[in-house]
DNA sequence: AGCACGCCGACT
DNA sequence: GTCGGCGTGCTC
């Protein structure tokens, strides 16, 4: 008996051959199988979508070629089920990407890489050695897990909350407020309820989070078993990621913790699943199928009939909005939109021990002396940390020693030739180095162009700080008399494996004075002994054509802070001191973060964006484009404008649309990184009130761009990317 | 997306 | 004379 099987493979998003192909199998194999199939001359991985009955009933219009029988399927791995499977095709359909290459892309990659028969005997070790130990690996009594604290009364309040309501819930709790600990405790109860349950629990980046890998190991190792706790991340190797997937595919895992790929972990008893900093950029896939992990979570929950639990100190504006019951300012204009799903908000405002809120002195640059780095002010209270024995953590997202060179004499600047920014000056090298194309030359001892000696250096990098604190600390000694040590940590500083872990424990361990660092070091890490942050130049965030930039701003200032001072045993009736260096100290941004009034932030941005009419309170897509000329890079867009167009027009009077003003198209523009490694790079932004007439509308103007596809402008890449994060 | 086939430039 | 550039075209 032959049956022909509908199967997905990894084929690309804009082609004839988006949806799933047909394949002949000797077996019935159900959906979600996975298979290895022939195409062209490749062998590829694929999961059987569906199946049509054998034999000649010619109700579908026959093809002109032979169906290929698939090479082979895994029987030890069993289908993927089907929740996995709607996952996957909300995925595709909402972010215009194939079914197949979203469905093969969340699988491991050693499965595409394997033959059947090695995945067949990866499987049966797998299981040999997992079956033989399904008793817990150890008797009880020598694996003793970390006991379940007592509760406050505001934890205990939002678990019972949670308990109760159906969600999707928005875990509003200041750092420090012990959210973690509200997620262990509705995983604790759900696996009390029910044995066989699985719980997601997603971070942002988990090499900077190993305390919480730790601390949940501790807490649940007796309870499920060591084996029970499985990590899934990019940086683990393709066989770890391998034995991680199985064990959740396979039920065993019952904790799953990952980055975002790991919302597509199989997982068919997830009952639980937590987006913990759920406001992080890095839950937003940049390539491929631009996925946001954290609405995903929101959708998966749906779909499986779980809960999912969003944690922020300073959540995103949108889940903040979805969680208001009423806007700020203007209710006429919500009352259709807000009908979208609601999160159940609960609030954590209270810091649990001896931490307290951090307090924020600005420092009003305008009133110091021009081209200063580090103000007077700053430079004292940094003194008087150290003095304390107290640590220093100073923030400035730039790396490098200066971000430009520039000769005044011609008015020369240190331009890379490939993209459209700046060379950077590293010091440490005495290089150049574009960090858009990495392209790196030794740095010129007098202006190309004149010859001038005297090159200036334009704007502070994390590289000049350190050198600049180091000048003016030089008296500065340590309590016990030894020189102050100062450390720089950024992607320069950390190229190496584990040199970022080892840095930090520097700091851990005291013997750092003063961490300076770019965003990366407000992640995840506890300061204990940093009672001080600094933050300079932030007010390139205040004014950015990125509208998302004050609300990363707030987030990183809060986060940064709230990593500090959370030793209980430090001098904790002193609150840590937050500090920022900014011309526009009146900024209302200022305002509330000193109030810690994350809510009177978000509502004001909120009604901003409200009244521009920006997300959350519309839906937008945006179409980038690649090619070797701005011109024609725009050239292309500019036909997919006239496309879309037509294709309102046309959706408009078969009733698809309402009204043409539904969807809205801007005109080409170049992208606000124009140029990277020669490559002209433009953009088109559409948008509209409502996702899902944007959704259908997407959908059309792709079918139209197949249709047209030989009269387009031809393009070295196009991309839709939906709900963009940056503009 | 791969991986072909397919016609025009500088090299063992 | 070949090796190889990347321009169309196909893959159940």
């Amino acid at each position: 008996m032959t049956y022909i099987l509908q199967v997905l493979i990894p084929t690309p998003a804009h082609s004839k051959l988006s949806g799933p192909l047909s394949y002949t199998s000797a077996l019935p194999l159900v959906r979600g199988s996975i298979v290895k199939v022939p195409l062209g001359k490749r062998e590829v991985l694929g999961v059987v979508y569906g199946q049509e009955a054998p034999g000649p009933q010619g109700t579908q219009d026959t093809p002109d070629f032979a169906y290929k029988e698939i090479i082979s399927h895994t029987t030890g791995l069993g289908p993927l089920q089907e929740d996995w499977l709607q996952l996957v095709e909300f995925t595709a359909a909402y972010y215009q990407r194939s079914l197949g290459e979203v469905a093969i892309a969340a699988l491991p990659a050693q499965l595409k890489s394997l033959t059947g028969e090695q995945i067949q005997k990866r499987v049966d070790k797998w299981q040999s050695k997992h079956l033989s130990s399904k008793s817990p690996p150890h008797p009880e009594e020598t694996i003793r897990s970390d006991p379940s604290p007592r509760l406050s009364v505001e934890q205990k309040s939002a678990f019972e909350s949670i308990e109760l309501k159906p969600g999707p819930f928005l875990l509003f709790g200041s750092t420090g407020s012990g959210k973690t600990e509200v997620y262990l405790k509705c995983i604790e109860a759900l696996m009390a309820k029910d044995p066989m349950a699985q719980a997601l629990i997603m971070v942002p980046e988990i090499n900077l989070t190993p305390q919480l890998e730790n601390r949940i190991r501790d807490r649940f190792k007796a309870q499920l078993g060591l084996d029970a706790i499985v990590t899934l991340h990019s940086e683990m190797t393709p066989a770890q990621r391998l034995n991680a997937w199985m064990a959740a595919h396979l039920g065993h895992a019952k904790i799953v913790l990952g980055t975002r790929m790991s919302i597509f972990a199989s997982m068919p008893h997830l009952k639980l699943i937590v987006v913990d900093e759920e406001h992080d950029p890095s839950y937003k896939q940049q390539e491929g199928a631009r996925y946001s992990a954290r609405d995903l979570a929101v959708y998966r929950a749906l779909i499986t009939q779980g809960k999912v639990i969003l944690g922020s100190a300073t959540p995103s504006l949108e889940s903040w909005y979805h969680s208001l019951s009423q806007l700020p300012t203007s209710p006429s204009a919500m009352t259709q939109v807000n009908k979208r799903a609601r999160y159940t908000r609960i609030d954590m405002p209270t810091r649990i021990g001896e931490a307290l809120l951090p307090e924020l002195n600005r420092v009003d640059m305008n009133f110091q002396p021009k081209f200063t780095l580090l103000s007077s002010p700053l430079l004292s209270a940094i003194r008087e940390k150290i003095i304390n024995s107290e640590q220093v953590l100073i923030l400035l997202n730039r790396r490098g020693y200066s971000p430009v060179l520039y000769c005044a004499a011609c008015g020369w600047k240190s331009q890379c030739g490939q993209c459209s920014a700046f060379k950077v000056f590293h010091k440490a090298d005495r290089t150049l180095r574009c960090h858009h194309c990495g392209d790196t030359q030794k740095v010129p001892r007098q202006c190309p162009t004149c010859s001038n000696q005297d090159i200036n250096m334009l704007g502070i990098g994390t590289e000049r700080i350190e050198e600049t604190l180091l000048e003016s600390l030089s008296d500065l000694k340590r309590k016990d008399g030894s020189a102050i040590q100062i450390l720089r940590i950024d992607a320069d500083s950390t190229k190496t494996k584990d040199s970022l872990k080892n840095q930090l424990e520097l700091v851990h361990s005291g013997a750092v004075d003063i961490l300076i660092g770019t965003q990366m070091i407000a992640k995840g890490h506890d300061f204990r002994r940093v009672s001080m942050v600094a933050a300079l130049e932030v007010d390139s965030a205040l004014f950015s054509n990125d509208f998302r930039a004050p609300e990363r701003l707030f987030a990183l200032l809060m986060q940064a802070a709230g990593r500090a001072g959370r030793d209980a045993s430090f001098k904790a009736n002193k609150p840590p001191e937050l500090w920022v260096q900014t011309f526009t100290p009146q900024h209302s941004i200022f305002q509330h973060l000193k109030a810690h009034d994350y809510p009177g932030f978000a509502n004001a941005q909120l009604s901003e964006r409200q009244e521009a009419n920006m997300p959350p309170f519309c839906s937008q897509a945006l179409i980038k484009s690649e090619s070797r000329t701005q011109e024609n890079a725009q050239k292309f867009l500019s036909e997919i404008k006239e496309l879309a167009l037509e294709t309102i027009h046309s959706m408009t009077q078969r009733q698809l649309l309402p009204t043409a003003e539904h969807i809205l198209i801007y005109s080409p523009i170049p992208m606000s990184m124009r140029k990277i490694a020669n490559v002209e790079r433009a953009q088109l932004l559409i948008e509209s009130k409502s996702r899902k007439y944007l959704q259908s509308f997407l959908l059309e103007l792709k079918e139209r761009m197949s249709l047209s596809h030989q009269r387009l402008t031809t393009v070295q890449k196009w991309v839709i990317d939906i709900d963009p994060h940056t503009l």
